[in-house]
RNA sequence: GGACGCUUAGCUCAGUUGGUUUAGAGCGUCUGGUUUACACCCAGAAGGCCGCUGGUUCGAAUCCAGCAGCGUCCACCA
């Protein structure tokens, strides 16, 4: 049945795998629509990561999908309805920065020359030109991935599909802009994320002085020129030297500039470091951004978003940072105010594109909220709900000690700044018009005091309320001074260091106020807002740190809200899939984060938002959402793998995925990262080319476990290499025997057939089973030991000598079976190899999948077979330890009293199995020999002492040792059984599998009694 | 500083919930082989206090604690 024509010697990957990839994609088998499945085949559906538009393949792609078309290649084989689905991530950053590099390079332009437009047309003429070649080198591995169902994270789908969802969570209260310190860029005018940022160690002074001489408290900071902008001096609150101070406030002079400072504690400062005190800057720091927002503290912004100091810090206004801050350290010298100057080794951050320095900055963005409650999803919050998708283990991590990092990562998750001050990408669907004709609107952030939910819950419910807010006079008029009745502002409800929440109100009414009592007079909590318990308002009044000092000291402004404004007709922004109608629409100019749009990569590729209607999914989204699997690197479990959970949670309401598989880095051989620079990178494109895809796939899936990183090296590849050459081999030498696919009886079996028959069922059993639990890297080792050290090394040779019907039945079940084993490994040696035996059935890689079931019945018939291996092996170590000559042929003299059947039947195989045994005779007794082997006369007898088969003293040691074990065994079990609190506490089937093996132990126990007395 | 991971043969790693493994594999090393499926091969061999110290147990590479070394991520760096 196979056409014998003559195959190459060694299997040339070049000479099949363009051709057979080819052949496949055109079977239209990549795409489950094309399959004839039964109606409910369960779907098994993998989106795959997307690669960088921008990218070449790289090893950690390649192992990505060696691993991700194993699962897939192994479902399909297993009658899932089976989809991959490819896709391309526009990447927006990392592109734009390729491209403006260029354009600097090759043109000397930056994209401020070329002007928005002409900038993005460049960005796609480029990525036109990049785009194709990933998805090319994809191929190049195998990957069975459905390109019908190809997406891009910036196509004209995915772009509808991330405006909507823009739109939804806005609408919901999820988006909302806000302010926060960002890391900004004064050169590239942009907002860097935390990975774009990287540090330089440098030389810095570190000055330490006071603001003025009265002030009591000296302070350290290598940037005095942000201390324009303090507002406070945090200190330990366990350092005695301070305690005196906390909570004291100064109004200090510094460089002719008035700073009123107060004193503050806070657990993060260290009382070691500088004098234990920090200056709070809280409009340039993080941590004092934190810090303020704890303390209520006002924000002054010294430096702008050009780098230069404020025009309103007097003579330091337009000066550079850096010029300010020696001009800074100078005044404070002139003023004999420094108290310490020293040079110190510190981390400054610099842009990863420019190497200038980064200014923190409060600046207006877009957040996604984590923690606002959602009705449709049941009162939680898309934090806590994402957290109980893990907990409740809906989604499942492997390997399993993701859960605590992701855990972790959620728990303390912040709103998520979605804005991004570059050109490529989503835009943002906002559009701001200046309210000039229709009403006179100021839009303003003000903070409430209370920073309480429930008055924010309140004030939204539509009760009347007051809001008020600690200022001195003067910033009473730079705040509330040009609010007047029937202005409308926005309300902001903070939590933490960002804003949670916000409403668009209308003023009814602006008083100032010197004091709470007369505040209260007019606006009692109790009297505006009825919902509030007496309890609560007494804490209110009385409870909120640093209130009541706040008020005696700088008054109190009032605001009577009017009406929370619903309708759209007098809002200045709009948000929305369309542009607005209307004259003087201007859209932000900013664009999203690529995770917003990678977040929705498990629908937005499967037809959301059209799939979508009515809370019902339709189309490929009700057959393909959930998906099953995510195959990801650890490193982007908490970017990426936890913004599609919340994605997918609030769009429709269910998990991404049910399983996240994670791998990890893909290392030299040293253990080192690859690199460009580094130049030692692996180019798997090269590799393909010398070695083949298939090495190149086991190399990455054999020695590597989830989650662990794997180290890679030529050789490696190499070696599994010669596999894939063996197996064609293998396959080669088997296709020229008089092949059958009749159905095998196991009488027609030798003890060799049964021995092979039983090894596979035994292995395709626990290839089965290790594939379904992810230990990918075990079948194959398992897969390989078994093809290449028992099926080629004894069954073959066998075969070689013992020839019967059954081998040819064998040989053709055993191989076939193994090409389909094999086939997700190496998809392209096994299709070589199917398609040469012509079999006229369906293609291989919709075969069903091996069951090893219809192997049991030749379980447990050829065990023999292994004394036949010893006695072998036995005279090939007896030949090679006594250094008999290879043409040397011998005589073999084997005593044994069990054996000397299975022997005599099977002389053949051992005489002629690399023994070069010319005679073979079995003694039932005879002396012991002490001298095994030696040489007569150019003609050598061989004996073997029953003991080198089975080495008596050893095996009664042996059998002894496994009494001892059994013994102790049986005695624990017995003790277990015995004690009460495991009988009333362990599950009944517990209790039932500890009764069985107690049971069969103690059969054992006396199983090996009989042996050793056997062996006496 | 916080969290996590790793440590088994010269190298890369298995070892599935403690006992049927006298601790395995591949590469490398050494010895011998032109046995027509394969030299990208075949046969044979050497090589391990399973990081250290204690504990739990009848029994520990496997569980626990401490220590040491390596690594990763997160925070901080005034």
């Amino acid at each position: 049945m196979t056409d014998k024509q003559e195959l190459n010697k060694a299997y040339n990957p070049k000479d099949y795998e363009e051709e057979i990839y080819q052949k496949w994609e055109e079977s239209g088998n990549f795409n489950p629509d094309n399959l004839d499945l039964p109606e409910d085949a369960p779907s098994y559906t993998i989106v795959l990561p997307p690669p960088n538009i921008t990218d070449r393949l790289h090893l950690g792609h390649s192992s990505m999908l060696a691993i991700e078309d194993l699962m897939i290649r192994f479902h399909r084989m297993n009658g899932y309805r089976t989809l991959w689905i490819p896709g391309t991530d526009h990447a927006a950053i990392a592109t734009q920065n390729v491209v403006e590099k260029k354009l600097l390079e090759e043109e000397g332009l930056t994209r401020h020359d070329l002007g928005r437009e002409k900038f993005l047309e460049r960005v796609w003429a480029f990525l036109n030109e990049t785009q194709a070649t990933i998805l090319e080198q994809t191929r190049r591995t195998g990957a069975s991935l459905d390109w019908s169902r190809n997406a891009f994270t910036l196509d004209a789908q995915r772009e509808k599909a991330v405006q909507k969802m823009f739109a939804d969570m806005y609408e919901a209260g999820v988006i909302y802009r806000g302010e926060r310190i960002v890391n900004w860029c004064p050169r590239c005018h942009s907002t860097l994320a935390d990975d774009e940022i990287e540090y330089k160690p440098q030389e810095a002074k570190f000055y330490t002085f006071k603001y003025d001489k009265d002030f009591p408290i000296a302070i350290s900071t290598t940037r005095p020129e942000t201390k324009l902008g303090d507002t406070a001096v945090a200190v330990n609150p366990e350092d005695k030297r301070y305690q005196k101070y906390i909570g004291k406030t100064y109004q200090a002079s510094f460089c002719g500039i008035k700073l009123d400072i107060k004193i503050i504690a806070d657990k993060s400062i260290d009382m070691e470091f500088g004098t234990g005190a920090l200056g709070v800057t809280p409009a340039h720091s993080m941590a004092d951004w934190q810090m303020a927002q704890a303390n209520e503290l006002p924000i002054v912004k010294v430096i702008d978003e050009d780098g230069l100091i404020h025009p309103s810090f007097g003579e330091f206004g337009g000066m550079k940072a850096e010029d300010a801050r020696e001009k800074a350290a100078q005044c404070l010298r002139d003023n004999k105010l420094m108290e310490n100057e020293e040079e110190i080794e510190n981390n400054l951050s610099i842009c990863y594109r420019c190497d200038t320095s980064i200014e923190p900055l409060p600046s207006k963005q877009w957040f996604v909220s984590v923690d606002k409650k959602l009705d449709f999803l049941g009162g939680k919050s898309l934090k806590e709900k994402s957290l109980e998708a893990t907990q409740n283990k809906e989604i499942e991590f492997i390997p399993e000690r993701f859960y605590k990092k992701y855990a972790h990562w959620m728990e303390n998750l912040h709103d998520w700044c979605i804005s991004r001050q570059i050109w490529f990408g989503h835009r943002i669907p906002v559009w701001y018009r200046e309210r000039s004709q229709k009403s006179k609107v100021k839009s303003q952030n003000l903070e409430l005091n209370f920073r309480e939910k429930k008055i924010f819950d309140l004030i939204k419910d539509g009760k009347k309320k007051v809001e008020t807010r600690a200022l001195n006079p003067e910033e009473k008029n730079r705040y509330f001074g040009n609010i007047k009745t029937g202005d409308n502002i926005i309300l902001n409800y903070k939590v933490d260091d960002y804003v949670v929440e916000s409403l668009r109100v209308k003023v009814k009414d602006v008083q100032f106020f010197q004091n709470r009592e007369d505040l209260l007079k007019k606006y009692s909590i109790k009297k505006i807002l009825p919902g509030m318990e007496e309890d609560e308002i007494q804490r209110l009044h009385q409870q909120i740190p640093g209130y009541e000092e706040k008020i005696r000291r700088n008054g109190l402004v009032a605001l009577t809200i009017d009406e929370i404004e619903e309708n759209n007709d007098n809002i200045d922004i709009v948000v929305s899939t369309q542009p607005p109608e209307g004259e003087g629409w201007v859209r932000d100019p900013d664009t999203l984060d690529t995770w917003f749009s990678s977040g929705m990569w498990t629908f937005s590729t499967l037809g959301w938002p059209e799939a979508y209607q009515n809370n019902k999914k339709s189309g490929d989204l009700a057959q393909y959402h959930p998906t099953q699997m995510l195959e990801t690197g650890y490193e982007i479990l908490t970017l990426w793998v936890s913004r599609m959970i919340m994605m997918s949670l609030f769009a429709l309401q269910e998990i991404p995925f049910e399983k996240v598989y994670l791998h990890g880095m893909v290392l030299d051989k040293e253990g080192k990262k690859m690199s460009k620079s580094k130049g030692n990178g692996i180019d798997p494109v090269e590799m393909i080319d010398k070695y083949g895809a298939d090495a190149m796939r086991l190399s990455l899936l054999i020695g590597n476990s989830p989650g662990k990183d794997i180290k890679m090296s030529e050789e490696k590849i190499e070696g599994f290499r010669n596999f894939v050459n063996k197996f064609w081999n293998i396959s080669r030498f088997i296709m020229q025997k008089d092949l059958s696919s009749e159905e095998l009886d196991a009488d027609e079996c030798t003890l060799a057939d049964k021995w092979i028959l039983n090894r596979m069922s035994t292995v395709a059993e626990k290839v089965k089973q290790d594939m379904r639990e992810y230990r990918f890297s075990q079948a194959g080792e398992l897969l390989r030991d078994f093809t290449w050290s028992e099926f080629a090394d004894w069954y073959l040779e066998v075969g070689k000598v013992e020839k019967n019907e059954a081998k040819n039945k064998i040989f053709y079940q055993l191989l076939t079976d193994l090409l389909k084993m094999w086939h997700p490994f190496i998809p392209f040696v096994t299709e070589a190899v199917w398609q040469n035996m012509k079999t006229d059935e369906k293609d291989l890689m919709i075969q069903d999948w091996p069951e090893a079931e219809k192997y049991n019945k030749f379980r447990d018939k050829g065990g023999d077979f292994e004394i036949i291996k010893n006695i072998v092996s036995s005279i090939r170590q007896g030949r090679s330890q006594y250094s008999i000559a290879p043409g040397q042929k011998i005589k073999v003299i084997i005593y044994s009293k069990q054996y000397q059947e299975l022997i005599g039947k099977n002389a053949e195989i051992i005489k002629n199995l690399q023994t070069n045994a010319e005679e073979l005779k079995v003694e039932s007794s005879g002396e012991k020999i002490k001298k095994a082997f030696y040489q007569n006369l150019g003609y050598a007898e061989v004996y073997i002492p029953l003991e080198t088969v089975i080495d008596l003293e050893a095996e009664k040691s042996r059998l002894e040792k496994e009494l001892e074990r059994t013994k102790g065994l049986v005695k624990g079990l017995e003790k277990k059984l015995n004690n009460e609190n495991f009988l009333k506490n362990a599950p009944e089937e517990v209790v039932e599998k500890e009764k069985n093996k107690h049971q069969q132990q103690k059969e054992r126990l006396n199983e090996t009694k009989k042996q050793i007395q056997n062996l006496e």
